[in-house]
DNA sequence: CCAAGGACCGTTAGCGGTAACATAGCGCAT
DNA sequence: ATGCGCTATGTTACCGCTAACGGTCCTTGG
């Protein structure tokens, strides 16, 4: 009795309980209903007003079985609560509302066990594409996304091969950009500030390009602090602090991302230090946030909204060559200097 | 050749692929895979490697429609861009995640017609049980979840009557109480900042509950304040000037939200105005950006993750008496004063 | 007037699994 | 030896819907 929701009086309805209110075949009715074929006004109508009165909804179980064909597209992304994912999944949304397709999302929180997990699930509802966040990839995970003969669209990224289509930007060169332009200020003593998350692959591809770019002039970062977990904007102001109190001669300090770095740039206004004359500050992604604040941080937009769109394009067969296989989309990210560098000498 | 994708060389996998492979029955081959019913272990092992080997990813659809059994949850949300959901989310992930049940997430935008599309779109797949946030709903909407047959669980409000089960807190209280403290204080001159969301109606019950003890204390709302999109936290900043320069006299202003709260509260760190002995602030929901400012901003927990998880032990029938409809649970939020309230007088 | 071609609707045969029930083989107490 | 109970596996009949095809009218041009 505790569980027994509704014990059985009224099963819940089919095609067949529309068919006999509306005194036509299942086929017919399922026709109505998925406004295909040729169905006369009359008829039309008679059914609609039954599976209204009764309340019926179709069953998309049976449906999905019955024609191969499932309008459903799987975004497997690495995290929900850092703000950047979620204007992802606006950007295929906004495509995707259009077309009869519905994305369904899966979180793996950085983990490659998970992602795989996550995978194995989405893919055994035989999705028709599949978006996911990132290049690396669990060998088994790989070979379920080779093998399982739908559109993969890998996202965020375009620093390595694809198995399909891709669409993102080079954080590689994200990273090279933003090093470049500090060492055209004449910043020279540079610090890091990030998270420490192993498969964070984007964050790593960004320093990688970003020391690349000092050491071709010559130069190292200084410093290093890494956080995990917690607030970030909080975690922002206390590395900052650390690093700063180990390092007072550093003049630049470059975040992994823009919540660190609104942290970083909200201690550095309390603690009164001159930014961006004796200290420059920059971050990643071009949050909303970032406007909030009296002063803008430098920061790197990596087109979110755009790579969501994109994205979905591709699946829906919405590019220049209708194709939905195999394409390459590489945007390039604007770096908004703001306020926290000062101005090339 | 556009979007031909696998010409059809190598069809998708089915049980009969794996049986063939393995020598055994299709229905064996369930067994193991479901790791349900007597298997040797011999047997076993020799579906698994088969199944392993070949790359077989069961189809959820066709078995679905067999046990008409779906191991899904509804999880119908406003938003994904404010920070609070994802946590809601997270609880409900957390709780699910070792029950095989998986959740599915609609967003509706605070729109009531977007809320009964996707909830349509939802029920479609016949989940095993629907979360949904807030007791408002269109009829439609609540016809179909009273006939669905399913659990329902409705979270974040208990301001109402609810359809089955429900989850959350008292707004309206919540309201209540933030008044009552302000006015014990000795606040006397009080604004409101808010969203222009006509369907956010935990907001306006927050309000109403304000209000109603504004009232009770012979007082009222000196002025308001309203925005609609764009970065909450440079409106909070806005509005804040905006309604100071209009009513230079308030000794109070409540936010309908931490987002703007912290804008605001930014804007009067940066201005030089004296909080909270000239002004006081409170905003709501216990966001962890918070932590980050370096004045603690008085807020409300709404006990997101709490919510999120007890939605989920219903859902699983994890709860004191095993039931999972009919269950109600209302939390107490938590009033944090943090600093920007001064001491009762 | 008749064949051809729509418009409209029904029938049949699955889709890929699983519930429920059979069946086969074996050990063991009687 | 017999029969019972258990384990391990196979068989059958769907689940609710849709693709594919077939049939019946009715229109229409020659």
């Amino acid at each position: 009795m505790a569980n027994d929701h509704r014990p059985d009086t009224r099963r819940t309805l089919t095609l067949r309980d529309v068919s006999e209110a509306s005194g036509v075949s299942e086929m017919t009715v399922s026709r109505v209903l998925r406004n295909r074929g040729d169905v006369s006004r009359s008829t039309r109508d008679r059914v609609m007003k039954a599976a209204k009165d009764l309340g019926y909804v179709p069953n998309k179980i049976a449906g999905g079985l019955a024609s191969q064909r499932v309008n459903l597209v799987a975004v497997i992304i690495p995290s929900l609560s850092n703000m950047v994912f979620p204007e992802v999944l606006t950007g295929i949304s906004q495509v995707l509302d259009d077309t009869g397709l519905q994305p369904v999302v899966g979180v793996t929180n950085y983990s490659p066990e998970r992602e795989e997990r996550v995978l194995y699930e989405m893919l055994s509802w035989r999705p028709s594409g599949v978006i996911v966040a990132g290049l690396e990839h669990s060998d088994a995970a790989r070979a379920m996304l080779t093998n399982a003969g739908i559109p993969i669209v890998e996202i965020m990224d375009v620093d390595g091969p694809a198995i399909d289509s891709v669409v993102g930007i080079s954080h590689h060169r994200a990273g090279q950009m933003m090093a470049q332009t500090i060492l055209a200020a004449g910043y020279r003593r540079i610090g890091f500030l990030g998270t420490q998350m192993p498969h964070d692959h984007r964050a790593r591809k960004r320093l990688e390009g970003f020391t690349a770019a000092l050491a071709a002039a010559g130069l190292a970062l200084e410093d290093r602090e890494y956080y995990d977990g917690g607030s970030a904007l909080l975690k922002g102001r206390e590395m900052t602090q650390a690093i700063l109190s180990r390092r007072p001669d550093l003049d630049f300090l470059y975040y992994s991302n823009d919540m660190i770095g609104a942290g970083g740039l909200l201690h550095c206004l309390d603690a009164g230090i001159d930014v961006p004359g004796r200290l420059g500050l920059a971050g990643f992604n071009g949050v909303e946030l970032l406007d909030g604040l009296r002063v803008r941080l430098a920061t790197m937009d990596a087109c979110r909204l755009e790579v969501g769109r994109a994205a979905a394009e591709i699946l829906t067969g919405k590019t220049a060559d209708g194709r939905s296989s195999g394409v390459r989309i590489e945007l390039t990210p604007r770096l908004d200097p703001g306020q926290t560098i000062r101005a090339p000498r």
